[in-house]
DNA sequence: CCCCAGTCCTGCGGGC
DNA sequence: TGCCCGCAGGACTGGG
């Protein structure tokens, strides 16, 4: 499931493939296959993306940004199951946006695969995605985060932690795997009170969400036992390999503490912890 | 405002 | 062997 990592690893694989290229042609369902979300509407869609020069590759949050000559952006949010490839896709059925690039050097194209094609592909002109995507709907990106936006964000609810985490207009690109994997890096047990974290402990959790996703993007993401993540070049990710708690229910704690990972549901989302390493109630306070 | 449940979607695995 | 159901979760919506 792409979350900060993975859209990292799209965003710099497909970065000095299409950076500099003009956009010469754009295909779309149903001669690709089933349409998925497009604003706007196509051929509208079509029609402002023909003729544009990718000037640049971004990455905000958990979508990928590609950024036009004109001040313009095509925004590009995978959801589960998307991918940006400039290569070889898992299969030619689940290809949603193909858009064709001048110039005979390979590839030829960028393309938007996705299979359960719950993901969206956006334009917005120029100026537009400051306030469709602003403030009040992102918080900080989780590398960029300072422990007083961390602090600023947990006094802010009251719900679990895990969940707090996961809702992006407190902090911006964690998802379900990374939330469970930072908890338990820190020690912190996913059912706490955003708000009744410490600061110490908002200084170790951030320390370990930033530990975490540069690893994971230098691992180029986790590509689960479904296989559907890949990279820009349709290749497995590395980092589920180093998943310490994520889909590891019933298995030995990592810690070597004797004891086994556990599964929750919060939110209807699991949560994997160790019940031994993640103590309910900050170590010293009794109870 | 705060928070939760429901919704979208497809493929896969468990149970019978 | 084959069918059906539940589950996976990112982001949004509606309602309490």
């Amino acid at each position: 499931m792409p979350e900060l990592p993975e859209v990292e690893t799209m965003v710099r694989g497909i970065r000095p493939f299409v950076t500099g290229r003009k956009i010469i042609e754009v295909r779309r369902g149903p001669s690709l296959c089933k349409p998925i979300c497009m604003e706007p509407d196509w051929p509208d869609f079509n029609h402002l993306c023909t003729g544009r020069t990718i000037r640049g590759v971004r990455r905000l949050a958990k979508r990928v940004i590609l950024e036009l000559e004109n001040s313009s952006q095509i925004v590009i949010e995978p959801r589960m199951t998307g991918l940006m490839l400039v290569a070889d896709p898992p299969s030619q059925e689940h290809l949603r946006v193909e858009w064709r690039l001048e110039g005979n050097e390979s590839p030829g194209s960028l393309w938007f695969w996705d299979r359960r094609g719950l993901g969206t592909v956006r334009l917005y002109g120029p100026g537009d995605l400051a306030v469709a995507l602003g403030p009040d709907r992102l918080g900080p990106d989780a590398l960029l985060a300072t422990l007083t936006d961390w602090q600023t964000f947990c006094r802010r609810t009251r719900r679990p932690i895990k969940v707090a985490l996961l809702d992006q207009t407190l902090i911006a690109g964690i998802g379900n795997l990374y939330a469970s994997e930072m908890l338990f890096r820190s020690g912190i047990h996913p059912e706490r009170p955003a708000d009744s974290l410490k600061k110490g402990e908002l200084t170790t959790l951030r320390k370990a969400c930033l530990m975490i996703l540069e690893e994971a993007i230098h691992y180029e993401g986790s590509t689960l036992s479904d296989g559907t993540y890949r990279n820009a070049l349709n290749q497995n990710g590395g980092y589920q390999n180093a998943h310490r708690v994520y889909d590891r229910e019933g298995l030995p704690c990592s810690n070597h503490c004797g004891n086994q990972v556990l599964r929750i549901v919060q939110a209807q989302r699991s949560t994997f912890y160790c019940q031994a390493c993640q103590p309910p109630f900050p170590r010293g306070t009794g109870s």
